[in-house]
DNA sequence: ATGATTTGACCAAA
DNA sequence: TTTGGTCAAATCAT
């Protein structure tokens, strides 16, 4: 795409900026494709079979694509609202508008006499619904990204076939990270799953709560970046768009007892009584990890990455304010 | 035992 | 009012 400063003096150095902006983040598509594509080789094939250390440097190398991926996911998200470059597993609309973030609550007091004969906790807070956080949204095989989750709601969607799912960051009260994203099977398409995230993560796998979290980045939606994303944005480019053909071997965690939802119940029935075809050949578009699967005990993190958003490379101006208790990401 | 999920109630916004 | 998002007790899983 040309070294873009020769153009002249009509250009504005935010066009440059812009433009190579852009460019980095097409290198940051390419690597997290790249990884994606290692972490489902390295799924596909523990090649080496059968030494235990070779299955256990397969697991070390699994792990390692995982991270590389999130750090590319992470970095896109930081870049240009969550990677909506990657926007070859159909388009990704950012959305913007009634992305609700649970706000305070508990407010304790006793002897509500509502409906539900409340227990030793008293009348639930009021908690007040707050716009903020930037929201994108992403199609993927699998509702896995990388992220811990917990699941905290689930609700039927007027109009939609399929329930939607409210999950929030594992993190939420040790770190504070409000991240959270919404669920949702897709009409046609259900081996698809939309999905709305809604904050990024300020969690670190461990970091030290004391310090100051590394990874807090206010939303850059309304900034100067806002143009980029008309750069890959082209549902059809073949740039980003891969085909796996391969069995499907995630492990959800999810085994619902009751109820069934169509989110959870889906997804492991297909894994795990595999009716459709034994042999799902189906096309994934790789933008998305394909499940670290099995997290028994990964809890051993090491090495944090880090990334502090030292290097300004494009003068960006990530207001690194941290909010880190009362959360305002009050976009501008 | 702890921790995650389920699920109906609660609450704010439309 | 209705609808969607969240809370939290009960339940399930480990």
């Amino acid at each position: 795409m040309g070294g873009g400063r020769g153009g002249g003096a009509l250009f504005s150095e935010n066009m440059v900026a812009v433009n190579r902006k852009n460019k980095a983040i097409e290198e940051l598509v390419q690597g997290k494709e790249f990884a994606g594509r290692l972490q489902v080789l390295l799924l596909q094939k523990p090649f080496g079979g059968d030494g235990s250390s070779s299955s256990s440097s397969a697991a070390a190398a699994e792990e390692l694509a995982g991270k590389i991926l999130r750090s590319f996911t992470d970095t896109l998200s930081v870049l240009g609202g969550g990677g909506e470059t990657t926007s070859s597993a159909g388009e990704v609309v950012e959305e913007e508008g009634d992305s609700l973030v649970s706000g305070g609550r508990r407010s304790e007091e006793s002897g509500e006499s509502k409906k539900r004969s409340m227990g030793p906790k008293g009348r639930r807070g009021c908690y007040k619904r707050k716009k903020s956080s930037e929201t994108w949204r992403m199609m993927t095989p699998s509702i896995e990204d990388g992220h811990a989750w917990r699941k905290y709601g689930q609700k039927d969607i007027l109009n939609t076939k399929y329930p939607r799912s409210y999950f929030r960051c594992t993190h939420k009260y040790e770190q504070g990270c409000k991240a959270t994203k919404q669920v949702q099977k897709m009409e046609e398409n259900p081996q698809m799953y939309e999905t709305i995230y809604i904050g990024k993560h300020t969690c670190r796998s461990h970091m030290s709560l004391t310090s100051t979290p590394q990874m807090i980045i206010t939303d850059i939606n309304g900034g100067p970046w806002r143009s980029s994303s008309s750069v890959i944005s082209s549902p059809s480019s073949s740039t980003a768009r891969v085909v796996v053909k391969q069995e499907y071997n995630l492990k959800e965690e999810i085994s619902n007892g009751g109820c069934g939802d169509d989110l959870s119940e889906n997804l492991s029935s297909s894994l795990h009584h595999g009716d459709h075809d034994h042999e799902q050949q189906m096309e994934y578009i790789m933008w998305d990890d394909l499940v670290p699967l099995d997290h028994h005990h990964h809890h051993h993190q090491a090495s944090t990455t880090t990334t502090t958003c030292h290097q300004e490379n494009f003068h960006i101006d990530f207001d690194s304010e941290l909010c880190f208790d009362e959360r305002d990401f009050l976009s501008f």
